[in-house]
RNA sequence: GCCGACUUAGCUCAACUGGUAGAGCAAUGCCCUCGUAACGCAUAGGUUAGUAGUUCAAGUCUACUAGUCGGCACCA
């Protein structure tokens, strides 16, 4: 999907765009006030205060055709300077571009406004030079923002918008978008039987249904196999913990408002964990360790938590309880460069089998400003960030570094994944983390006796389950490789009474070997049926007839394809075989 | 949590400005025994998300509650 704010020529047409947006709607609406309207990946948006007027998605055809009149008349778009002296008289009414205005840098002298017809903005630029060029475009949605993005403030309310400079590409975008909605993990999740929610059971607690399930044995038992290969130990702890657990990690001053409430039993007051580093520090920490023992790798599939506003709920994306593919990593100060390395060959080693080829990496560091999230230790998060880097920059990917985004106890590697259509989603994480260690009074004894604090390493290949079946799901379109297909394989006699027989032999063949098969000897017409198996999204329909009964062959298509393949039965077996061993994507 | 929209049968959707819920698919039964995306016929299925209210009359109007969706804020 096109980045508007990479392309130049796209980039500062859709800035034209939001101006040309405010110009109708101060024609419609003569009360409204502007706050700003920037460019971003998707378009451009205008934040609006209109006073007690809301405005609904109803209103925008009407916001549309404004917009197509001003666009008619063609008026030219007039650059003009005046010093900020200037700027503040002439929007002395406009408590928003004063607040912009005053809050420029008194160096600039000179403040550039815009004028199109009888609508002036305060503007940087640059612009297209008439309004006569802004033709192309869409209002998308409406929604409430919250002025300069603090929820302290009140909500002002935000038009969505794109710009084209060719009516082809417009619809080309819309297309895309009305295809995004096609391939939303929550529509294909219902219409696969993956998961449900109940309003008695809760908001944002997913139910696997058996096929939702059988997706996450598949992707439990690979991760774990693979991180059994790269040394992980894996454990099993409690769901839930003692508060004072939570006040030792630190966690508790941090992220307490979105813990489930804690409970007091008998004295003790628990919560249900939203994270499970402090289980697996204890578990460190019950025995003692020599340098030699480490790296110790503790990985688990561990149930979490998380009281996330309602409004943050999304599918299997965003959810109240999770199971986290955690691991906690504890090594020497002198193996964090090769321990990260390892972490992030997981990582890629993982993309390959899955075919996840569209990613990038995003180093996430603290902002040295905040000294209330972050742990106040200079020296430790210069270390910590540089470590980073350096196998970043050793292994040869690319990769963003963002300010402010780190966790509060050390800096983060999070992998961002991109399907084909859609948002990103974070995924794959790996941070460091000093402090934990510390505040859990973690030691390892040294080569010369002395008790030295290990470095620990948090990371998750999937993130959560949850959130990588969502993923894997728009990824794949719901068409998921063989390997993960809750039913691998159907079988369908031509005919119910002719071929049964042979139907049920090749089925409990497939069984014993104990590939996923369904037989499909309804009563229904080929056609039908195979109808049927296509909606399903099953890989591989296997059809039985006459022919095939009398030379025991198999005969199957693959599901999006036309073509009918023939085989005798062993070089079936071993067909479908390798395409689960290889996890062939479809 | 905030702003806004939405919620009708298992699913996808209808029902003009208020007049007492309808279709396709799925399900069930019969028929058909069929070679690569829907054979035909019949049956059953809904306190229109919930609660209150306005009205002679509410799926439709109002209020509240719940959930969903689009964003914002949040995301260890």
């Amino acid at each position: 999907m096109i980045n508007i704010k990479e392309n130049e020529k796209l980039s500062i047409m859709n800035h034209s765009c939001a101006h040309l947006l405010a110009q109708a709607i101060k024609h419609l609406y003569p009360e409204a006030k502007f706050w700003v309207g920037p460019v971003i990946e998707e378009g451009f948006y205008y934040d609006v205060d209109l006073g007690d007027k809301v405005i609904t998605e109803e209103d925008l055809p009407a916001i549309e055709k404004e917009m197509k009149k001003i666009s008619k008349d063609g008026k030219r778009i007039v650059r003009e300077e005046i010093t900020k002296k200037e700027a503040l008289e002439r929007f002395k009414d406009d408590p928003y571009k004063i607040d912009l205005i005053s809050r420029m840098d008194e160096k600039d002298t000179v403040i550039s406004m815009y004028t199109q017809g009888d609508f002036t903005d305060l503007c940087r630029g640059p612009h297209v030079d008439t309004v006569k060029e802004l033709k192309h475009f869409k209002l998308l949605k409406v929604s409430g923002a919250y002025w300069k993005n603090d929820a302290k403030n009140k909500m002002l309310q935000r038009i969505y918008g794109i710009c084209f400079d060719n009516e082809e590409d417009l619809e080309k975008h819309l297309q895309e978008l009305a295809d995004a909605k096609l391939r939303d993990h929550r529509k294909l999740g219902k219409e696969l039987e993956i998961f449900m929610t109940s309003d008695l059971v809760g908001k944002g607690l997913p139910m696997y249904l058996p096929n939702g399930y059988i997706v996450w044995q598949e992707l439990e038992n690979y991760i774990k196999e693979k991180e059994r290969k790269q040394g992980y130990k894996h454990v099993l702890t409690p769901p839930l913990g003692n508060v004072e657990l939570y006040k030792t990690s630190g966690h508790w001053d941090h992220y307490k408002d979105s813990m489930f409430p804690a409970m007091k039993v008998e004295d003790e007051e628990f919560v249900l964990r939203p994270m499970n580093c402090p289980h697996h520090m204890m578990i460190y920490a019950n025995g003692i360790h020599s340098y030699r023992d480490l790296p110790i790798r503790i990985g688990e599939i561990a149930r979490d938590c998380r009281f996330e506003a309602s409004g943050a709920l999304k599918g299997i994306e965003r959810v109240r309880t999770f199971c986290q593919n955690d691991a906690h990593l504890f090594v020497t100060p002198e193996q964090i460069g090769d321990e990260f390395k390892r972490v992030v060959d997981l990582i890629l080693d993982c993309y390959k089998d899955l075919g996840i080829t569209d990613y990038e990496f995003e180093l996430s560091l603290r902002d040295k400003e905040d000294t209330e999230k972050y742990y106040p230790d200079d020296e430790m998060w210069d270390k910590a960030e540089n470590v980073i880097r350096k196998v970043l920059d050793d292994i040869g990917i690319p990769y963003k570094e963002m300010i402010g985004e780190a966790a509060f106890y050390g800096p983060k590697l999070d992998v961002q994944l991109k399907p084909a259509v859609g948002n990103k989603i974070t995924v794959s994480t790996c941070q460091l983390d000093f402090c934990l260690p510390m505040r859990f009074d973690l030691t390892y004894v040294d080569r010369d006796g002395s008790k030295k604090t290990p470095v620990v390493l948090h990371r998750a290949v999937f993130g959560s389950i949850d959130r990588f079946i969502a993923y894997y799901l728009e990824e794949t379109k719901g068409v998921l490789p063989v390997w993960l297909a809750p039913i691998q394989a159907i079988i369908m006699p031509v005919s119910s009474e002719h071929q049964a027989d042979y139907a049920k032999e090749v089925n409990d063949l497939l069984a014993k070997e104990d590939i996923r098969v369904e037989l499909d000897a309804r009563n229904e017409k080929l056609g039908y049926r195979l109808r049927e198996s296509q909606i399903k999204k099953i890989p591989i329909t296997i059809i039985l007839g006459d022919q095939e009964k009398e030379n025991k062959t198999i005969s199957y298509r693959l599901f999006g394809t036309k073509e009918t393949t023939t085989l005798s039965q062993e070089e079936f077996l071993k067909y479908i075989k390798d395409l689960i061993k290889k996890r062939t994507r479809m």
